[in-house]
DNA sequence: ATAAAACGATTTTTT
DNA sequence: ATCGTTTTAT
């Protein structure tokens, strides 16, 4: 294990960042330049060469992913089997396991739960309610930065707003906001890293312990950091006890702008710490020169930013096209074809083929073409796992039970599935928790108690809820966390809901969702923090929502295994590469968006355009239309600047728009027909035959007889439905 | 209390 | 177009 030589195969620079000793790094690494590979020899290179301790040894990453390849790759590298202590996860989830253990001084109830950002905007709605504000004026979106900003402030309302009515509503509504969350035991994604600063701030004590603890912090995708984790880096690190602190970043790669996140703070480090050194790592590994040419000519054109130009020892490889399509469906199947052409016919594997888009709406036109040509497609993206309704629901009740005064979950299933408690009812139970300073749990039990204020019908119905919570708690100790969440599901009368309508298409799914759930529920128990391997419901609530996993991924057309054409936004594909691209709508208002045409913005969505471009290693296809439909109407596109932007020596233009007028008529416009005793084809149900027919605005539901007799209602528009010609 | 109809907004998304 | 929310009708 001593023997492997952590400089191997690396460029002067890369071996730089490995080996510099005892220095703060800062490490501007582009695209495609072996960034992650260099901070893993890094890592092995502190305790191999350095003898630093793993426990001394703290990794920041941006998402669970990323950490959980870290950890892998060092796993392989160390080929070591036994815990090497190394701390690798993400700015939350460290402040979540830090807080668990010091929740008493952090003045936090020791069964703390979070929330999610949809859990917060539910929060915010029902606030908006009580206080009787219009939620148009009042945006959530609005309150929602208004709390972000307060707390990367550290609370400091004072800063940044001014005294008018608007703005003390909204620090009424963040009061109200905040006293909720305490009431109800839960913090927010950005109170757990606030919740943590303030600890470490009122605590010196413990501060020193970690401290002392972490000498090496390396913080990954830095240009991602917002405010209050860049004072928390700043709190942390203590150069009295010869702490180092290397961050690895991309201004040109940063893209999360909108959430928070701001570049500055790479200037904020050269200026706050001390004997900082810049690496830049410039030398990409992954494209041809033509599109980093093309990479490196459209960065250009924002002025403020680290200067760094990526270059390649590979040749100019393949011109970057750019295909003008008559609109969305010819822009689609300008990609079908392709990949018809060129994996199917030379039997290359679809997954080093990527289709990007600026707006998940996109993915639409794409999913109905891919399936039409019978090319297999992964979808990543749109509603996370934990998002859906079905899946929302069961939390609610697994939340509730854990924590009767979780008012959020209360609220939210109390007539789902419905037993007949209605806006009437819940108004009364919240005007008694008002008037009494009651949580909405015991409100109702108030309520049963004097047998007030509800009628005997409406009382009755409250009283079954109660009872049914207070059973499924009952029910859920000693067994195993499947178990729970299965028996949950059954017995609170979700299963049979989703189950009944089983028929159409969206239950038959919902009902896969929550198999599924139950069955992450022991793959998830795996993945925890460090040791700590206490399997309580309480831990695992709040670990779902910390460590989310990538089951939202959607797959069609599933032929054979690890095959699929990859179609994903461009934000989601940042750290990814594949040896052909497409990156489509290519043109204003869609990519940049409309929303975005200001200086600040266009800039992150140039910086967006370059994530996209140079994801690709061969070969790079920019697509844009004549016409395109978008929100039910058809609107003229006009190309995007981006694409005057580009070297013109890098790039060959397509226009096949003359002959694609008289073959859009015939086809594309064409709509389908059906009638009664048609044998069609399911692509998940198989064969069948058409029963019934009912006709809705635009598209027909289908009442299909499969060939396991067993009869379905299908849209036709799910477009699964083919009709046999 | 619930179902149907009208209305309206509409980027990106991880923690 | 489509989804979620609000209003109106049963």
């Amino acid at each position: 294990m001593k023997n492997i030589n952590l400089l191997k195969n690396l460029n002067d620079k890369q071996k730089e960042v490995v080996s510099e000793s005892r220095k703060n790094l800062l490490i501007l690494a582009g695209a495609g330049s072996g960034k992650t590979l260099v901070l893993i020899r890094r890592i092995a290179w502190l305790i191999h060469k350095e003898n630093c301790s793993p426990k001394s040894i703290l990794a920041v990453t941006f998402t669970n992913k990323a950490a959980l390849e870290l950890k892998k790759r060092i796993k392989i590298l160390l080929n070591n089997n036994q815990k090497n202590n190394i701390w690798i996860g993400t700015f939350h989830s460290f402040a979540y396991y830090l807080l668990r253990i010091h929740y008493l001084e952090a003045g936090l109830p020791k069964n703390f739960q979070i929330i999610d950002s949809y859990d917060q905007k539910n929060l915010i709605k029902r606030i908006l309610k009580k206080m009787s504000l219009k939620d148009k004026i009042y945006s959530i979106k609005n309150i929602i930065s208004y709390i972000n900003n307060l707390k990367n402030n550290l609370y400091n309302k004072n800063i940044i707003y001014k005294n008018n009515l608007y703005n003390i509503n909204l620090s009424k509504i963040y009061d109200e906001y905040q006293n909720f969350c305490k009431i109800t035991e839960v913090i927010d994604f950005n109170e757990l890293i606030l919740c943590l600063y303030k600890l470490f701030l009122n605590n010196p004590n413990i501060l020193k312990i970690y401290q002392k603890r972490f000498k090496n912090i390396l913080i990954d995708e830095f240009q991602d950091t917002n405010d209050i984790q860049y004072k928390f880096i700043s709190l942390l690190y203590n150069k009295h006890y010869d702490t180092k602190i290397v961050l690895v970043g991309d201004d040109d790669q940063s893209i999360y702008g909108w959430r928070g996140a701001k570049i500055e703070n790479i200037n904020h480090f050269l200026k706050d710490f001390d004997n900082v050194k810049i690496i830049l790592l410039e030398q990409n590994y992954r494209s041809t020169s033509n599109i980093l040419n093309a990479a490196n000519k459209l960065i250009s054109y924002n002025e403020i930013r680290q200067k760094k130009k990526l270059w390649t020892n590979s040749d100019n490889g393949k011109l970057i096209s750019i295909y003008y399509a008559l609109n969305e469906f010819d822009e689609a199947e300008y990609i079908a074809k392709y990949i018809k052409k060129y994996f199917f016919k030379k039997n290359i594997k679809l997954n080093n083929c990527a289709i990007l888009y600026r707006n998940n709406v996109q993915s639409r036109v794409l999913e109905e073409t891919m399936l039409k040509f019978s090319i297999p497609y992964q979808i990543y993206g749109g509603i996370h796992f934990f998002q859906r309704n079905e899946i929302k629901n069961t939390l609610a009740y697994l939340r509730l039970i854990s924590n009767f005064n979780d008012d959020n979950s209360f609220e939210k299933i109390i007539n789902i599935p419905k037993r007949g408690i209605g806006c009437n009812t819940l108004k009364i139970i919240k005007f008694v928790s008002e008037k009494f300073f009651l949580t909405l749990w015991q409100s109702s039990i108030y309520i049963l108690k004097n047998k007030k204020y509800l009628n005997k019908i409406n009382l009755n119905s409250l009283k079954k809820f109660i009872n049914l919570i207070k059973k499924l708690k009952k029910n859920i100790i000693g067994k195993s966390l499947s178990i729970i969440i299965e028996e949950t599901i059954k017995n609170s009368g979700l299963w049979h809901m989703y189950n009944q309508n089983c028929l159409f298409e969206n239950n038959f799914n919902k009902i896969n969702n929550l198999k599924e759930f139950i069955n992450a529920a022991n793959h998830f128990m795996n993945i925890s923090f460090n040791d700590n391997k206490k399997n309580n419901l309480i831990d695992f609530l709040s670990k779902i929502l910390l460590l989310t996993d990538d089951i939202n991924v959607k797959k069609k057309n599933n032929n054979c295994d690890y095959n699929f054409v990859q179609m994903m936004t461009i934000h989601a594909s940042k750290g990814l590469e594949f040896s052909k691209v497409f990156i489509i709508g290519m043109e204003e208002g869609i990519f940049p968006n409309k929303i975005s045409f200001n200086e600040k913005n266009i800039n992150e969505e140039r910086r967006l355009a370059y994530v996209g471009i140079t994801r690709a290693k061969k070969k790079l296809t920019l697509i844009y239309t004549k016409k395109r439909y978008l929100y039910g109407k058809e609107i003229n596109s006009i190309p995007s600047r981006f694409l005057n932007e580009l070297p013109e020596n890098c790039i060959k233009k397509i226009n096949y728009l003359k002959d694609k007028n008289i073959y859009l008529k015939n086809d594309v416009l064409k709509k389908k027909k059906y009638f009664i005793g048609q044998n069609i084809y399911h692509k998940i149900f198989g064969k069948g035959i058409i029963l019934n027919i009912e006709t809705l605005k635009d598209n027909k539901k289908l009442q299909i007889k499969f060939s396991n007799k067993k009869i379905r209602w299908i849209m036709s528009n799910y477009i699964q439905t083919y009709v046999i010609k």
